[in-house]
RNA sequence: CGGGGCGUAGCGUAGCCCGGUAUCGCGCCUGGUUUGGGACCAGGAGGUCGUAGGUUCGAAUCCUGCCGCCCCGACCA
């Protein structure tokens, strides 16, 4: 037992922690609040990444590369979305180190050195993106530019969490340029449907699509659109946001483009992304106290077969049947498996192991299973195991990862719906604040005041103003003032 | 930046109060026996005790400075 795992009841920040670490995905490293994302972590990212990056170009968007350096000039162009940032910026202020003469072997920045402009470390790309669409665009036959960036951004926080807030960060980022206000808003909203999409029908995580109020946009936004996710603490967090920016780039850039009748106008923007955060949510909502819990979809590694045996003959007959038989089968119909024939470890460690990883189904074989036709399968979410036949056990496998899918988003949703509490009294809203957390359904009078009040009171923001939400007459929870619906407030990550 | 905790072998730790050259478990290496839920036996390797200085015959242990990490909070995605 030398992989304990802390409880999510006795400490549920260990208990993540513990998960990251144990689970293999990443590492803390030399660099303060910086990670390392290990090979199986990175396999999970990639799996990510590429069911979003098929679901980007079937939308209509390409990739490019821009530059990690902002001039802070540039920077600085778009008043709010600077102002946003300033306070977690990273910024290149020389371009050369020489050796320390006080310190033998030591370095130190040359003096000499100095940029003569300040180049920001990209928090966000915007500015130096928008700087370039303006030798893009003349004219409406530019438009639209749908364009997308897989890339690192640095925040510097004051406080960082492995996955969940980093210093460095992964994401993508959308970028487009739009010759009306209706196609930029339409864009928008498509991208938070792709996102809601990829995190329910993939993550397995159900989140609820809405709009953020002024006080929690985007700087530079005129509208965030954002998906939100409910974590087993019942503390929600944010996984994706999709922003119409209005023309405000194109004004603080000076992107214009002639329309069909030769006038001038602004480009209207759109941007949109999610991160390696998304990982940290993928964990809290499924994982159980063995062990991560990663859904099939884009799970780094969806079988593993671990043979059980007896000396060397009886192994061959087990390689024989796995190697010549199932694997090639399993491959055939595109699922990932891994045959751990290791012999340094013992099949209950094995067990214990792939647990710890999150592998969605476990294979389990040996020479009573082989007399009998059939192989002992275990599945991580339930942990559940079941005799199948050797007849058609790809197929069955294959019907058991959907299964699990399935039941992996049933659960998760379910457990979301749990922590949905409507809310008609200040005091009960403390209370169930306090007790049970989830999101709380209440009446809002709309005022950013007020907004700040409930922050300052209970920690609570609103996280979204659902799309489609229902109008209801009522009071607000706090001061009583009317409202005319309900809005999602919860504790957030 | 405040509050708390911690830094001893790859990992987790004992020792520190009361100074005498570092304990145990896991892991690792060699050989053997094992293998249906984290195997066992025998032998072995591995240490600037975070770092710099001070006290002392002698410092992991006492004193001072510094560095780093984790948790909680402020801030924020």
């Amino acid at each position: 037992m030398s992989k304990e795992i802390t409880s999510r009841s006795s400490d549920y920040s260990q208990w993540y922690n513990d998960l990251v670490i144990k689970g293999q995905l990443a590492d803390y490293s030399a660099v303060r609040g910086c990670m390392v994302i290990k090979p199986y972590g990175y396999t999970l990212w990639e799996n990510m990444r590429d069911v979003l990056d098929k679901m980007f170009k079937e939308t209509g968007h390409t990739n490019a590369y821009f530059p990690l350096f902002v001039p802070k000039s540039l920077f600085e162009a778009e008043e709010k979305n600077a102002e946003g940032f300033a306070k977690e910026c990273a910024v290149v202020t020389h371009y050369r180190l020489k050796a320390n003469p006080d310190k033998k072997g030591a370095l130190m920045v040359d003096p000499e050195a100095k940029l003569e402009e300040e180049l920001v470390v990209r928090p966000t790309s915007e500015a130096i993106i928008w700087n370039t669409y303006k030798t893009w665009i003349q004219s409406y036959r530019d438009l639209p530019i749908l364009v997308n960036q897989w890339a690192n951004v640095v925040r510097w926080e004051m406080r960082t969490r492995l996955f969940l807030r980093t210093a460095e960060f992964l994401w993508q980022e959308g970028h487009t340029a739009h010759a009306t206000k209706e196609e930029a808003v339409a864009e928008a909203e498509q991208m938070l449907r792709v996102y809601a999409d990829f995190a329910e029908n993939y993550m397995a995580v159900p989140v609820i699509q809405g709009v953020k109020t002024p006080n929690e946009r985007f700087a530079g936004a005129e509208e965030t659109y954002c998906i939100e996710a409910m974590m087993q603490d019942g503390k929600a967090l944010q996984a994706g946001t999709s922003h119409f920016l209005g023309q405000n780039f194109a004004k603080a850039f000076d992107v214009k483009f002639s329309d069909k009748n030769n006038k001038l106008d602004y480009v209207w923007a759109t941007s949109w992304g999610v991160s390696t955060r998304l990982i940290g949510g993928l964990v809290m909502v499924h994982s159980d106290d063995e062990g991560l819990v990663l859904p099939p979809k884009i799970a780094p590694l969806q079988v593993v077969i671990v043979p059980i045996f007896k000396g060397e003959e009886q192994k061959a007959k087990l390689d024989e049947k796995v190697k010549g038989e199932i694997l090639p089968a399993l491959k055939a119909l595109g699922i990932s498996v891994k045959y751990d024939d290791n012999d340094n470890n013992r099949p209950g460690w094995k067990f214990a192991e792939y647990e710890l990883k999150g592998v969605p189904v476990r294979v389990a074989i040996g020479m009573r299973d082989l007399e009998n036709n059939v192989v002992e399968v275990a599945r991580r979410d339930t942990k559940e195991k079941k005799q199948y036949s050797l007849d058609g056990l790809p197929n069955a496998l294959q019907n058991l990862l959907d299964d699990i899918q399935q039941s992996m988003f049933e659960k998760a949703k379910a457990s979301r719906d749990e922590h949905i509490t409507k809310v008609d009294t200040w005091d009960k809203f403390v209370k169930v604040l306090d007790d049970k957390g989830g999101f709380i359904l209440a009446h809002w009078d709309g005022t950013a005041e007020t907004e700040e009040k409930i922050k300052e009171l209970t920690k609570a923001t609103i996280r979204c103003i659902p799309l489609n939400n229902e109008l209801e007459e009522g009071k607000d929870v706090l001061t009583g003032a009317p409202s005319k619906q309900r809005v999602l407030f919860a504790r957030a990550y």
